[in-house]
DNA sequence: CGAGGGCCGTTGCAAATGCAACGATCATCG
DNA sequence: CGATGATCGTTGCATTTGCAACGGCCCTCG
């Protein structure tokens, strides 16, 4: 048996980045699934739309580190249940841009108070730290 | 137009969290897979046998937040490329015990420092607030 | 003009994923 | 014992995913 250096899985970052997030995500993305019928990637669209100046797909696409493909399907499912419409840039035809309807603003309405909630838990867990935590996160990755 | 309340989806910690998580993984998955064939899950079950004392694979499944199912499947292409062995507990021939082959263990041994010298990359760009990192993610999921 | 090259969104397809169902095994308890 | 319920690992299946290829559109430059 060859022997092994010592390594602690626990501890490594990229391990215990990818638990967190997966553990953060999930409790919300259940209940988005459950109650609204709204995927992670749908929940991010929307906000996108809600906030952007009806962004075009390439735009929420890099804002949200979110697969090509994975927008547009996305954005597909949203139209369909009536939440947003696809636009055709009147200067350059090749952009589709994503406006809300009034079902979609009203769901986000509804989405936004319960993501503050959460976020206010998490922050609340951290204490004086979450600022600490938000400083280290940039140096892991900046933000735009 | 229904109005909304300010929501800043930059600093919503579940989606920062999933984003830098995918960001930590992927340059060291892309490397794995290109240079040894082998992917996350994989190079998870391989530290936990190299580790372990020839764990089952319900072990892994709970020490390594991995499907059942994917630890399985894991295991058994880990298997096939020749890197480990199961073996039927003798006590409780429910149990199957993975154990490290030469070749897995060589494997491993060349897996081991690449990770660590990423860790190591990782933890420079943290500079003196790694440790404070550390503790804020205890207190958003306490490691066991 | 108009041909070439780049960007945009969609879609087909293969692979990965999650979930439930299953057979085999064990532990409990009457 | 023997029956019941739980646990373990595998597998079938529907869904999701990532990636590449494609058609439509725009811009540049001769």
């Amino acid at each position: 048996m060859t022997d092994l250096p010592a390594f602690d899985l626990e501890g490594y970052l990229p391990y215990r980045f990818t638990v967190i997030a997966a553990e953060l995500s999930d409790g919300l993305a259940r209940q988005y699934r459950d109650r609204f019928g709204i995927s992670i990637a749908e929940w991010r669209v929307l906000v996108n739309v809600g906030y952007g100046e009806s962004p075009a797909l390439r735009d929420i696409e890099r804002r949200v580190r979110l697969e090509k493909s994975k927008v547009s399907r996305a954005a597909s499912r949203l139209e369909a249940k009536g939440y947003l419409r696809k636009e055709v840039d009147a200067h350059d035809r090749r952009l589709l841009r994503l406006t809300l309807t009034e079902a979609g603003a009203a769901l986000l309405a509804r989405l936004i108070p319960i993501a503050e909630a959460y976020q206010a838990e998490l922050v609340g867990r951290l204490g004086p730290e979450a600022t600490l935590l938000h400083a280290a996160l940039d140096r892991l990755s900046p933000r735009g």
